[in-house]
DNA sequence: CTGAAAGCGCTAACAG
DNA sequence: CTGTTAGCGCTTTCAG
């Protein structure tokens, strides 16, 4: 089989201890033993038995990344950042385990002792249950994404209801007042913070915005395509539409074009994402970039520390979005 | 701390190792004494400590999914149907691992104990050494996306060279004859593949690419635009250009609408992939579909089967692409 | 059908 | 500074 410290210690002529010890850099070993130690493993092309160390260390080496799901409602470029950002503090410190939390009929297996730690990119309340699962299983847990009302557990996001908010500011700037909602996936906060940054903003400003206007969405291209056609065949259509992810944008686009008219001329429209693709559709959208690998990366150093260091330190995190100004919307009078 | 098989057994007056064995439905142990234990094991809310039995029964419950990277490269579609695949097939049996194979400066932590088996979504020749140490390591490994040479290690991938055979086809069979190529990223089998296809076509029906037709890209949006662009300025631009992913194919678009030109009406464009968002731009991008979860799919289930019953049935295969015809191209006299 | 004992590879008192 | 011993939680002979 593969060699373990026994083997070592046996061609080294200490004891196991000795090696283990050496290996782990106890300040217990003399130096030279430490290098002499360190050559035969080398030499013996050692590597540690991963479960040994975790069944007495009590540690398993595995970082959870959960998603709502896997299925559907987590875009492909979403879920991307989501992976990288949290992959790129890891590296190979920790094995990133990927799952989507509704492939678990029961959580019974979700414990200490399977996940050091865990990162939940949340999109929903349902995923709540789950969260209280590996909080009550006593994982340190970070939850991205969506805000959390437990204090005490880490909660990076970005603020969305800011980022909705500025955006219908943009629109109402450039002159639009008939402005149309194409709403986010019902029971996603995600959905519910944006549209209520939309109507803050309008409410603001005084804009009284028409029942017909506010339209049903599922985050996909398919209902973006759908609500749009929805709106162009009201009897006063908007001007603007405010899509709340950028694959519902570009399904509003489609069947504004398919209808023969034009965006921006006939018809502006924003997104929110700033997915990658959206820079070099046509024309290019005006979105709101969230910051997901950076929410990615900062709750993975924060869990990391406090795996580490056992610290408490929970304020939740808000980082900010960013308007980003493309073709997609024209100025009228 | 957590409950063990030990307190069952105290509490149901018996040893440890029949609970063992009654746990694991071993047909030594009498249904009523299976049963009493099981009750048991539910009402202390058992679960088994994976790092033990890992250690004991010489598996780690890890399955590897190993990209050649996380970070440039590798399209978020690619990505996350890839992810997808492997998912739905081994849903909680197995812990799904995540990594790029470019986040290891040395693969001596990969080994048998810490993978019962690996997919590596192979998207480049640099992969080999990964895939040899793998082999040699002696894991069960499935090769997905790229053909390999060694034979006897399972190998699942898409005919490319057969879908750009049928794109390149079809361009012609629409009337065109100048016809560009946009190629796919420099030392990646596919671009290689797609670009052979791509010529295999041109010459079985006699037609000559000029050299200055043959365009570089590198699988992004960014490279497709600057190539595009370049092809505009050409004294002679092609009627038609093929681009080796529908990435490259937007930033085509996106050139070519810059420039004040449209599509399909001055200039067909066509890409390769099928990406989600493929069918929701303007115009609806004509395109080859690649079957990638399909694969992904095929590969768990097939790398499953082996782990688990150490079969070696072993032979390349090679599924389907599918022509999408949809609006990016028009037929010319 | 059940139990006693050994051992997987590693770390951690405890004793020198 | 080093070694002896025990034990993490589980499976597996071997004996009844």
């Amino acid at each position: 089989m593969s060699v373990t410290i026994k083997d070592i210690a046996k061609l080294a002529g200490v004891s196991h201890t000795t090696v283990s010890r050496a290996l782990n850099d106890s300040p217990l070993i003399s130096m030279e033993t430490k290098l002499r130690i360190r050559a035969i493993a080398q030499e013996l092309n050692y590597t540690p038995n991963f479960s040994a160390k975790s069944l007495v260390l009590d540690r398993s080496y595995n970082l959870g990344l959960f998603f709502t799901t896997l299925s559907e409602g987590t875009s492909a470029g979403f879920f991307y950042e989501a992976i990288r950002g949290v992959n790129t503090v890891i590296r190979d410190r920790y094995h990133l385990i990927v799952k989507g939390i509704d492939d678990y009929r029961s959580f019974q297996a979700i414990t200490r002792k399977s996940f050091d730690g865990i990162v939940v990119v949340s999109q929903s309340r349902d995923d709540q249950p789950f969260i209280d699962h590996a909080v009550a299983a006593q994982i340190p847990v970070a939850v991205l994404n969506r805000e959390v009302e437990d204090k005490g557990i880490l909660n990076i996001m970005s603020d969305e209801e800011q980022g909705a908010f500025q955006a219908a500011t943009y629109l109402i700037d450039q002159g639009h007042r008939r402005i149309a909602l194409i709403e986010g996936r019902k029971g996603f906060k995600s959905a519910q913070n944006r549209k209520e940054g939309f109507l803050q903003a309008m409410r603001q400003r005084g804009i009284t915005v028409k029942n017909e206007y506010l339209m049903p969405g599922m985050y996909d291209l398919q209902s973006g395509f759908i609500s749009m056609k929805q709106l162009l065949e009201l009897a006063e259509p908007p001007t603007a539409v405010f899509c709340c992810n950028d694959e519902m944008a570009l399904g509003a686009i489609k069947a504004i074009t398919d209808k023969g008219l034009q965006v921006p001329k006939d018809l502006s429209v924003m997104g929110f994402d700033d997915t990658v693709f959206s820079a070099f559709v046509t024309p290019a959208l005006t979105t709101v970039r969230r910051p997901i690998e950076l929410i990615a990366r900062e709750g993975a150093i924060r869990l990391l520390t406090n795996i580490e260091q056992k610290e408490q330190d929970h304020e939740p995190v808000y980082l900010k979005t960013e308007l980003i100004i493309r073709d997609s919307v024209r100025k009228i009078n």
